[in-house]
DNA sequence: TTGTAGGCGTTATCAT
DNA sequence: ATGATAACGCCTACAA
């Protein structure tokens, strides 16, 4: 075993015969240091094994070395994904990832999370949607003085609180392609009301459709809750019209992939009889039967991104830095007629 | 806005007309002290508002108010589900959670969980599988004073220090049902070495088959490493024997999914000509077509047991509790020649 | 460039 | 049962 008690800053200012003060700016890389000094402290410091304390510098700069990942959990794979991004920045920092889940809808999330803001003091926090499309939040961590960085389909916040992706242009691309296919009776199942995502996505359908000049029937159009069950259920209103859709866009992995059972048990073949495009490229959509063509949006760049720029560390430049979905194409959309 | 600052202990202690001692007392639940003494402070602060900060009392407890979460990402679902176990237990607590994964693997993986427990000082520790079968590491969080928690497929720590689950017993069983059905060539696809998950796995399927005098072939059993494309090519290997096995346990989800897969390649009907058997019920397994067929074993309850052992509120009867895994049948598994 | 004194908000020790 | 005083380990302000 080693030493029961690691050494403090006292210990390490000791043997480096000068004063915590000037060990503290060692730490702290003031630039006002005698180099010699520097040195010798930070041998001081490499022998002894030294650590400065987080707790100990939490309360003294009444801020923690935390950075806090608050969500509503919408979809495992993102939230996983999120934070594999903000750990690989994290890594190799001083900095740790707090989670902190939250219940959207509670009347008390708003209090929960300025309780966990006003404890834990966390150096920032990250926002998922759909959370972070509450302006209210994002007013109580700037009131308490947190940083913080919002993730969202569009781009609803100044730059600096902000990573966003395009979803809107992304589905008007991929949408274009399946008109471009000869694709027309194309049916949308969108999401929740409410959510953003669900929102930009719809409108990318719809200005897709309508650049194609292709006139949108209103029961083209079913709504589901990013479920796999609404999804099912909402592919089977699609498929109960007659003509048939050729093709049918659901706005995210999940719904699609209750589409595709929904089709698969009347029989139909996929993408012989209908194309399906998902969205998300969540790791259902590869293992689906046929591997669901979707668009993937960039949630680890985005996330580390957001990272950089809760610790400070980001490139002025890349403020303007792009995030872009890209269109993965799988086996699950063809030309109509098969 | 609020006040600018929270208020502190001494502002209790004040407006209370006691000591900052007597407020840290009701705080913390000290039995010495006057009920009227208690009702007057506890007044107070229900008035201020005051919550206590966390970072002074680490510093001075020498012990944070945070849960490690020690993985090495082995599947997201799973880690997930844990995550949500253990913040279920930990909501409503002061207790907040800490993501910490580490590379199973690097060299200074041992030193790097040092470092964040030394740091960090977190009240416990629970550690996933597969880095919770390293004994190094229940060795060090022991040297440090730090509680943890293992989880596992087996009980290979004292009650204390693990939550198991029984992959052993469930495989038997499962595949006793199987075998009950009238598959007798059942191929394995056993999980990567060094998996205690997979050898407990692999050893149910072996006790089923002997207990049921099959002898299992050698070329029955095909390697993976628990990921979709290994599945998909150790189901290949399955199916190139001839006679074909009749069904194939895969001890895992995603590899049962990368073996599905390569059945609907060959033209196979999944159940009527091969069944399919997963393991850990994850979201993937209902989403397949067929709905897969798999042993699911209780993540959340587990977690949550593992949070209450390291809060230390667990009740000292449930060290005997059980965590069973149920079978979950899905469309996956048929008579054979179905 | 470096050091001293004092404070951050809490708990522990030892009185009373 | 309660309180004064000194930690805990670091940082800021100010002084030298």
């Amino acid at each position: 075993m080693e030493k029961s008690v690691q050494p403090t800053i006292n210990d390490v200012a000791r043997l480096a015969g000068v004063s915590k003060k000037t060990v503290s700016r060692v730490i702290n890389r003031s630039p006002l240091l005698n180099d010699d000094t520097r040195r010798r402290v930070e041998e001081v410091i490499a022998d002894m094994g030294y650590v400065p304390n987080p707790q100990a510098r939490a309360l003294a700069l009444r801020r923690n070395f935390l950075i806090g990942l608050i969500h509503d959990n919408p979809n495992a794979q993102m939230v996983l994904r999120v934070q594999q991004g903000l750990l690989e920045v994290l890594r190799d920092t001083e900095f740790e990832l707090i989670v902190h889940p939250v219940d959207r809808g509670a009347p008390e999330m708003h209090d929960d999370i300025r309780l966990f803001l006003e404890r834990q003091r966390p150096y920032g926090v990250m926002l998922l949607p759909p959370i972070s499309e509450n302006d209210e939040l994002a007013l109580l961590c700037a009131s308490i003085g947190c940083r913080y960085v919002r993730m969202g389909s569009a781009a609803f916040d100044g730059p600096d609180h902000m990573v966003a992706s395009n979803d809107r242009e992304a589905v008007r691309g991929a949408l274009a392609q399946l008109i471009g296919m000869g694709h027309r009776r194309i049916g949308l199942i969108a999401g929740p009301h409410g959510f953003r995502s669900a929102h930009e996505r719809r409108s990318g359908y719809e200005e897709a459709m309508a650049a194609a000049g292709i006139d949108v029937s209103r029961n083209w159009i079913a709504q589901g809750d990013y479920t796999f069950e609404s999804g099912m259920r909402a592919g089977e209103r699609l498929l109960d019209l007659s003509p048939l859709p050729t093709a049918i866009f659901a706005s995210n992995d999940e719904m699609a992939a209750g589409a595709l059972h929904a089709a698969r048990q009347r029989g139909l073949d996929v993408p012989a009889d209908l194309s399906i495009l998902g969205f998300d490229d969540t790791s259902i959509a590869s293992h689906l039967w046929p591997p669901l063509t979707t668009i993937r949006w960039p949630i680890a760049p985005m996330a580390r991104a957001a990272a950089l720029k809760l610790i400070g560390s980001a490139d002025k430049d890349d403020d303007g830095a792009l995030f872009v979905s890209t269109l993965i194409r799988r086996a699950s959309v063809a030309a109509p007629g098969g």
